[in-house]
DNA sequence: TATCTAATCGACTGACTAGTCGGTTATGAA
DNA sequence: TTCATAACCGACTAGTCAGTCGATTAGATA
């Protein structure tokens, strides 16, 4: 048995919706179909997912899908655009003002990280957009649409920690948020690795609990740090 | 033309042996199979690679490739074994005792960024096994073997550091690497998808030279900062 | 030189896979 | 009630895929 069978058996489980359906729902099976090529494309990737095994655990057939997505691209494209909604959706808007730029930078790392352990799935397709040189990502507006609000609040909080001097100015926001997102995202995109090569279980909310900690030392320690009496200074004063 | 195809077809170039082959080699055979396996095992993924494509690039018949790795899964661990070697090998040693440990600790983070900018492959396959779950790695002795070595070097890292004043007490090497790793993988493993979301060439040395800058100075901080001192300690719940 | 091992391959197979097609029937509107 | 629309599906196809098999032959060894 190889690895690919073993894990496709977890899905080999019966129908999750039962026929004869009682009544047609457009919606309906357009939703559930939608949810269960999330699962299949998240944990198969868009080659290892199978269209017929999406639409027999769906409980509609194949010809379905067809219907709705037309082909088995743009059903995952739907979903690449679905899950990037659900991954930005849930965050708050912080009151910049009445908390300050240090506990709103600490905010919007901590919330980054939660977001991303509640529901790893968005790990999962950029992993996978990666590995296609973001070929299918490239094709879809969605995606787009998201990031430049969260780079100007992290703008915005840039701007303030400088001008309350608590920040070192200069900082690019494009640039910290791909600090930002490292140190959020990889530690649990890259759990099972990391756990086996290292030998500790580093997907335990202990050890990602530490690390998120760690994380935002790091990011707020840099932003709070002046660059020219350096970060190699033992003890800040 | 799907995505997929594009992408495929840069791959249907002229076989890179020509036949007939004049002599026999079985070394050189195995050889230019995993070298060709390799490139195609990292650019599509396990589910999306080809052992006919593999072989007609290689010059060399299918049947070869089962004659010498068994099956595909032999094939792709035998891949994977073989970057991890690659991936860790030209890593020098440095002489802990003459540099100190800041410098140390700054070697170590420069050295593994400009490893995986100069072969990202180590990362793609990665990527791979963690939407895997790591099924083929965890069957593997290799990478096990390689880790080790290094978090040894991290923690005389680290105690020197301490000895000498420079860095705080009680940081755990195995977290430490973990936000290492972050900050030297994450920005070129994720180039494209932050390319495309942020509207920035993030895959440029230009941003990834400043990426590297930061990220030295976010662990570097990190480390030699007093956890009980400083700015940190005020966004604490 | 005779012999044996293993390097090598063309052609094959059975299972799988994305996508299609022709038809049936529920449902809402007229 | 009639009827048009679209929700829905079983069965099919053409091509692809990992893996096999029987045979041929280069080269090492005795």
């Amino acid at each position: 048995m190889t690895a690919d069978q073993r894990k496709r058996s977890i899905a080999a489980k019966p129908p999750a919706v039962q026929r004869p359906r009682k009544t047609r729902d457009a919606a309906l099976a357009q939703a559930t179909i939608l949810g269960v090529a999330r699962a299949h494309f998240v944990s198969q990737g868009f080659a290892g997912a199978r269209v017929d095994e999406i639409a027999a655990e769906s409980g509609y057939s194949k010809a379905m899908i067809y219907h709705y997505y037309g082909n088995k691209e743009n059903l995952y494209v739907a979903v690449l655009e679905e899950v990037y909604k659900h991954f930005v959706a849930p965050r708050r808007v912080l009151n910049l003002a009445e908390v300050g730029p240090v506990r709103a930078l600490e905010a919007f790392v901590r919330e980054g990280a939660a977001s991303v352990r509640k529901d790893p799935a968005i790990l999962n397709l950029l992993a996978i957009e990666n590995l296609n040189e973001a070929a299918y990502l490239r094709g879809s507006t969605v995606p787009r649409a998201i990031y430049p609000p969260l780079l100007t609040q992290l703008k915005e909080i840039l701007d303030a920690g400088v001008q309350q001097g608590v920040f070192r100015a200069g900082i690019d926001p494009v640039q910290l948020y791909v600090a930002l997102s490292s140190v959020i995202f990889h530690a649990v995109s890259n759990r099972f690795t990391l756990s086996v090569t290292l030998g500790t279980d580093t997907a335990s909310s202990a050890f990602l609990d530490r690390h998120v900690d760690m994380s935002v030392a790091m990011v707020i320690g840099y932003c709070t740090t002046s660059p020219r009496t350096g970060p190699v200074r033992t003890v800040r004063k």
